[in-house]
DNA sequence: CCATCACTTTGGATCGGTCAAATCGAGGGA
DNA sequence: TCCCTCGATTTGACCGATCCAAAGTGATGG
């Protein structure tokens, strides 16, 4: 009557009966091979081949107390157009996380103390192997949790608040808007201001020391020409206005593209050409840079990914030269697109509206 | 010497020894309380309660064969702005599952019959129980393959190719654009255009005939003022410097915010004002349309969601009086902004720059 | 000819739950 | 009084893998 899907599911007893060794023999065949004959090994593989049997990982998790989940928090919302780069973040750590053979398993958290509880659940009922935490301080609860349940942890961002903080990885701000300074300083740009945030979050001042240091090594003044605002395009224009025509700047390194985007209205509005008369430069490559043309330093989610699986793979299994939680800081990427190329194709743009 | 964390890990087991009763008691607590009496059930609780008992989900799983996870495919590369679409998706997807005791898994591939090894892997290794697909086509060989398996299946988009399939979940494009026209003919305009996509994508067809649906209602002409692009801000941009000057055009519903913003761009280049002189609205309402003050259709990603969740639950469990896949079909939400507000602040603009 | 040893292979217990059937005491009808 | 039913609880097997200890198999050597 009911055709079911064909045949039962593959097990290790099922595999062991068609290939007439001991479940034991063919669990060694799978996870210490070079305890088997080469005779055996080859009939014992030929059999699992041919039904397609996989181990199943929930009996494999009862005796090993291994999951092979990886959790991460997913957020309720992301604050701008940055939040785009958790997603190819999260992308690419699915991706690492399979080459080593784990998931990566999504939660949801209101405030820190639903996130504890989200964590108490996740290891308790579905006994995740680890998490990978994004944008966290050292000092906050969900950290002090994890460590003290000895829960392989990986951080994407730095615990800014504590410098000894381990195990964390880290796109390298200051190198990234260096490289933009640099860039448009050898597009012939002299007077180079910085849209920024305001002083104090650690991110920000990253991304604002390049681009000192930058002017600082190009002997270029830098007075007047550093702004910190709320991440809003609408307040981006206004300050860049002032930048553009009232101090003669011809070009702005920016915090973030939201930032950047203001820039290019006031731009537009000074009826200057973009690229050509003045060069900007965004942060964070999201794909609205990508769509009108804005240059925009590009953070190496892929290799952050792969990083955050590594230090979590060492403190799972740590291996002989394994350093355990080593902290890992990546050089980001400059995408050099129409906004800041004088040579380049000519601009066009689209509007910054007020909100209401 | 080393002082662990503590405790064991509570199990049914110890949890019974400590209430006095057996394992299969505690179980029915869980489980099953109305088979169990009014003492023990408070006595039962109680411990559980104070040791924190939670079941490990492996352990369920190995005699339910259900491991409470329900798989998602996390796309390699987004294009355009609209993938932050599938981002607030993916979280509110999450938290959907969540409120069943379920967990979103994600996986990634390359092409259908990657996706296929993927779900393959993911059923016999940990044994999903359900999947979640976006942008599926009905005949192709990922849906075919679930279905042979009898996988519960939920897709977030329709199957146009196949205007029988069940079991998805989407969003009323041609109401979205219908109230977006509506909204821009009660602002005074009637020379309204539309960016859309070529004819044959059923997504742009779809927020195509809303359009035409309203203009027609309101006894407004069309012809002439529908151009079908590819989602590029640059092109849009050029499309709508020639609807607005050689058209008579003040108006524009996008089927993207992508073409919205090149719509924009075309509005700042010709001098006039977005929101008071010219009208437009987006589609999608990414984080960038929040940013410049696009007015956009917003999909309604939390109901879609967790109508999502809910056919996958039904399909898990049929309960009385559920349509195991009875498809849903969402309203979207206009979002006004300045972009399209006559009496509205003033706007400005950031510019689309042509790629290199 | 048998003890020794390295190499393979096997058997049985075990992880932490659920399922199906058995047990047990109390209440109700004949 | 006896038997039956019924609610509450227990018992024992089982899901599918791994771990540990022990047993089988030659080949080797005394």
């Amino acid at each position: 009557m009911d055709p079911d899907d064909g045949v039962e599911r593959p097990t290790l007893a099922s595999v062991a009966a068609l290939a007439q060794v001991s479940k034991q023999t063919v669990s060694n065949v799978l996870n210490a091979p070079h305890l088997v004959s080469g005779a055996t090994l080859d009939r014992v593989r030929a059999v699992i081949d041919e039904v397609g049997y996989r181990p199943l990982r929930a009996a494999q998790q009862m005796r090993s107390h291994r999951s092979q989940l990886i959790g991460i928090r997913i957020d309720p919302v992301r604050e701008g157009l940055g939040g785009i780069v958790l997603d190819q973040f999260l992308h690419a750590l699915t991706r690492s996380a399979e080459e080593s053979g784990h998931r990566m398993v999504l939660f949801t958290a209101d405030g820190a103390e639903g996130e504890v509880a989200a964590y108490d659940e996740l290891v308790a009922g579905f006994a995740v192997d680890a998490f990978v935490l994004t944008g966290t301080s050292h000092g906050d609860p969900r950290t002090a949790w994890l460590r003290r349940r000895r829960l392989p942890v990986a951080s994407f961002g730095r615990p800014w608040d504590d410098p000894t903080g381990r195990s964390w990885v880290d796109t390298d701000g200051a190198a990234g808007t260096r490289a933009a300074t640099e860039h448009l300083v050898a597009q012939g740009h002299t007077r180079i201001a910085f849209l920024g945030w305001p002083v104090g979050s650690g991110t920000g001042d990253d991304r604002r020391s390049g681009w000192l240091g930058a002017m600082a090594s190009a002997g270029l003044p830098v007075a007047g020409l550093d702004a910190g605002l709320p991440d809003d395009p609408a307040v981006a224009q206004a300050a860049a206005l002032g930048l553009l025509a009232a101090r003669g700047v011809t070009a702005l390194v920016c915090a973030s593209d939201s930032l950047a985007l203001g820039a290019l209205g006031a731009v537009q509005e000074l009826g200057r050409r973009p690229g050509a008369d003045v060069g900007v430069v965004g942060f964070d490559d999201s794909p609205v840079a990508a769509a009108i043309g804005l240059s925009s330093v590009a953070q190496p989610v892929a290799a952050a990914a792969a990083a955050c699986i590594d230090l979590l793979r060492a403190q799972l299994d740590p291996g002989p030269g394994d350093d355990v939680d080593e902290p890992v800081l990546l050089a980001p990427r400059l995408v050099v697109r129409a906004s800041s190329e004088r040579g380049g194709p000519q601009a066009v743009v689209p509007p910054v509206l007020p909100a209401p």
